[in-house]
DNA sequence: ATGAAAGCGCTAACAA
DNA sequence: TTGTTAGCGCTTTCAT
């Protein structure tokens, strides 16, 4: 079996509780017991079993993160972000893949429950009613989701997207497409939302396409219904998106940006490297991760003051971004 | 507080130890008493606490992955397959990142030893004496590394490296680079290997430019060095330093494959919408997930009959590889 | 088939 | 400052 707090009390000759405070408040225990035993404490290879301690204090130091899609480049950094600023406040991470499926997310929010300190929900699927109620059996944090006063990050997607519309409208086109993203979308909402109110201010058209799955293959697939619509620019849920589609015209010989104007949002490393490079909405995938953390630890254990913050976007403009034909 | 087994018990009048079993060994309750026991559960919303049920179980039903950076494009379809295979056998996933630091893989795999029932240790760094002692703290499987008889999942890079040397040697090339990878890789040591080999009994010299850490970066990096080399083609450690390398190049102008061939490894994303795209040794970095987490399941709790399997990797001529130049 | 009781590793009153 | 004791939620003998 593990070395546990007894073999170090045996070791060092005090007893269990001294060992424990001296690991959970040091201060309460005289300075020579500490360095006795510690030094008993590592000699043995101790290590606190936070299960247990997690019994009695109720505090797991772990933090649940459900993502829509471990393998969408969207999400790894953010991933990575969170991980690193959990660890920094010795948490532990688990981290779960709903494949886009709302029923799978709520059962692992579920599932996590006993063994977090809290769930962050990124780019959740589901119902506000359900996170609301999820909310009450597990302190949650909602990224890119924003549904009553639930604790959230977001990236102000509709900044981005009056950006980018504008950005479009100073080309010159005026036919412009939206290649919209999935249902369920906090972000896609947004997009929509903004994307048709700058458009109409400056007396543009916008056709909306969707909505679609968040992928590459989605972006290929809308290629065709695009072409035929007479729009001279499109801008798309996400980078992934872009690339399908881009990849699709490229294949029909489809000049890019000459013949279409392609927008992106994420800024996933894949978009500097396409051909074109891509123009893209650019999302602080990396302060959020951080973000999120923090807001989750910071919460009373009721859930108050925590709040929803909103992370700015930037428009980067790249290759794949010119004025309309003609 | 959260509904426990006392509350199960209270609400459907029965002990504890009955609502217990009707859990953990349904077979030994009677039928009548089971659905009673469960209606109450089902009713109260009661969810068995796992970190309980492991301290005396001795089992978490939680599992570790350490990666070496969660963001390289090569490890999300790694972790997305090993997250689904664990959790499809009721198990959930700690994901950690190491920021390519070994000394930061050791302290991780011993935090993380007492909250899981082993640990996936993907592309580790560190050495094989650690590797070999932390075995016997905590059940490991190594993936992407052959260390002794710890159970491993390795991918076949030295058949792959040996497939891309012989494509290069077939188009004309007798002049090789290969840009390698970090210190402490044991893929990239197959790599050096195997590729050394293949280029010799092919009457080709290889040169070695490295190590290099695995990024975009180091690619881009490696570009002056290897242009004034002579080398007609270069194989890189990873598709992101083959990408890295060639945006640099063509930055400065360089055709590819016109004037350089480059090949990469790994097959991410990425590779598919670069410009030329690029020819890459496919890894079946999902297959590995899934076998890593069944090899890990399926131990010994003494680390007895698990083995170690090889996986295939596959050639995948694109764009970026051609004759040599003249 | 069910209940009683002990205990997993640890923390948290309370006493000394 | 340290020891004693109870108990977190659960499983597992051992009785009944």
């Amino acid at each position: 079996m593990a070395v546990t707090i007894r073999d170090v009390a045996n070791a060092s000759g005090v007893h269990i509780s001294t060992v424990s405070r001296t690991f959970s408040a040091p201060h309460l225990v005289n300075a020579e017991t500490r360095v006795r035993v510690l030094a008993a404490a590592d000699q043995l290879g101790y290590r606190p079993n936070r299960a247990a301690r997690a019994l009695i204090t109720g505090r797991t130091h772990n933090i649940g993160l459900i993502v829509a899609d471990i393998a969408n480049p969207f999400f790894p950094p953010l991933i990575k972000a969170a991980e690193a600023q959990a660890r920094q406040r010795d948490y532990h991470l688990f981290v779960a893949d709903t494949n886009e499926d709302a029923t799978v997310e709520e059962e692992l929010v579920r599932a996590l429950a006993k063994q977090v300190d809290g769930v962050l929900l990124c780019s959740p699927r589901m119902s506000n009613q359900l996170i609301e109620r999820l909310r009450r059996e597990v302190p949650l944090v909602a990224v890119n989701r924003r549904v009553g006063n639930v604790p959230a990050v977001l990236m102000n997607v509709a900044q981005g997207a009056r950006m980018a519309i504008e950005h479009l409208l100073q080309l010159g086109h005026r036919t412009i497409a939206l290649a919209a993203g999935p249902r369920g979308s906090w972000t896609g909402r947004e997009l929509r939302r903004a994307a048709t109110a700058a458009a109409r201010s400056g007396g543009a058209t916008l056709q909306v396409f969707g909505p679609n799955p968040p992928t590459e293959q989605a972006g290929r697939a809308l290629a065709d219904s695009l072409l035929r619509s007479g729009a001279t620019a499109v801008l798309a849920y996400n980078d992934l998106m872009a690339i399908g589609l881009m990849e699709e015209l490229k294949s029909r010989g489809v000049q890019m940006p000459d013949e279409l104007s392609v927008v992106g949002i994420d800024d996933i490393a894949l978009s500097r490297v396409t051909h074109p490079k891509l123009t893209t909405v650019a999302t602080p995938t990396s302060a959020a991760g951080r973000a999120a953390v923090d807001m989750l630890l910071s919460q009373d254990r009721d859930g108050a003051a925590a709040g929803q913050i909103m992370l700015d976007t930037t428009l980067i403009i790249r290759e794949s971004t010119g004025p309309p034909p003609g």
